[in-house]
DNA sequence: GTAGTTCGATTGTCCGGACATATGCATTGA
DNA sequence: TCAATGCATATGTCCGGACAATCGAACTAC
């Protein structure tokens, strides 16, 4: 096999790093084949002038990823799952993009309101403080897709109507240096009322999907609560979860 | 604060992990509460007569759960936020039973049928090998809340109805020593067919919420393909998703 | 007073080694 | 023939140390 590896160790990138991307490339190629032994990591580190435990970290990551399985005794071998793609805390507008849709977003409302107690109780605020609320729809090919109700504490963004309507949200907070972390996400369905119906062109009583969530970046802090409901025939939520032991 | 920690070097349990789990109970309890320092590793790990790779390894596994935060020349914190518990790949079963609902489960169809196109992409098997098909009803409260369909490859499990009708798939799975990691999900919702309706007592063209689902185990192979319909007035989906970076 | 600098504190990365433990296979014995 | 034993192999755990990078605050200079 052999296996073209190597480490720059004048680069600023970890060497550990280094080493998961090349593992992970080699992976997502086919270079490694699933089922297929890593070689042991003595040897492994022998071969690029590492470490052992420099190594054994760039493996832990990819087996963290559900890219590997490490068993004692036997050895480091590629997982041959169909799906590689990890769990990602998803964003429409990314998921749409990605599908090669163009997403289109019309903002209907772009204010600031007092929060109400369900609104305080998600984004940890006091109730009837300010907080923003901004309403969209989203588009996909002229055909609405999903409406989006949104509370963000104030103080966090610059939420620019033009901006939103040419980027997502999550975006908008990456570009500003809040780093997502978590998300409480619940998703259920049910019939549209009369003024949903209206706005997503389907008819009263209608099933809709619907999604409420809450994100928090890495101090733990909500930066957003959101409700939100999508056409069934034009989306549905479709991720991967990865066991924690 | 002090906060009594201490290891058994005698236990078989890692010392990382007894001391991962007590700072984990710690967090739980109240004793570390939100934003509050955890006093640097160095410190820690003579405190303890650890090493500190030790106490980074404790750490790093609380960080990657979502309880702590590291910050470079800062220290380490725990996150305050509202919502504790990890991400699971939740077995219905195990949900209700966790909410007091007392989960009965009626075996519709126990039988073995040669896979479709459908089912044997998403298994992973030939087309029209044998798989086994079980298609149960879920109720609380003697109300049915889901209808479950599921194939399972050969071999893998004994399928006892009476065992179905008493526990849940995935404990079944785990008895006997299948490991599970990860699962491909969708969730769509609908409108109920005539026979679906009548199912689970709604009436025709009632909003249901889907799932399809495949899992796999630590081996990445396919071990249950499903799919599930919910009254979306008896159950959502409730999940917490951490970002991977 | 304000801006820039220095410095201490803390985590991030990396090394090299040691011993424990589980696995699979070959060998051995009944 | 088949089961028990032993051994090589590989990962799991743990140690002690070294230096780098980053953050925040105190300090200094203008």
């Amino acid at each position: 096999m052999s296996l073209e590896l190597s480490v720059d160790r004048s680069s600023p990138v970890p060497l550990y790093f280094q080493l998961s991307q090349q593992l992970e490339a080699a992976i997502e190629h086919g270079s490694l084949t699933p089922g297929s032994l890593l070689g042991n990591e003595i040897e492994l580190a022998a071969r690029l002038g590492l470490s052992r435990p420099t190594v054994r970290q760039a493996i832990q990551s990819l087996v963290d990823k559900g890219l590997l399985v490490r068993r004692r005794g036997v050895g480091t071998q590629v997982v041959h799952s169909q799906v590689k793609r990890p769990l990602e805390l998803s964003s429409l507008y990314d998921d749409l993009e990605a599908a090669g849709q163009r997403p289109a977003t019309k903002v209907l409302v772009n204010t600031v309101v007092p929060a109400t107690a369900e609104v305080a109780a998600a984004l940890g605020v006091a109730e009837d403080s300010d907080v923003h609320r901004v309403e969209r729809l989203r588009l996909a090919h002229g055909e609405p897709m999903a409406h989006l109700c949104n509370f963000i504490p104030p103080g966090l963004l610059d939420l620019d109507t033009a901006q939103l309507e040419s980027t997502g949200l999550y975006r908008m907070m990456r570009a500003v240096g809040i780093t997502l972390h978590s998300a409480r996400q619940t998703i259920g369905a049910r019939g549209a009322t009369s003024a949903e119906a209206d706005r997503l062109g389907e008819q009263e009583g209608a099933p809709l999907l619907t999604m409420q969530r809450v994100t928090f970046d890495d101090t733990g802090r909500a930066v957003e609560y959101g409700t939100h409901t999508y056409r069934p025939s034009r989306y549905s939520f479709e991720f991967q979860l990865l066991v924690r032991s």
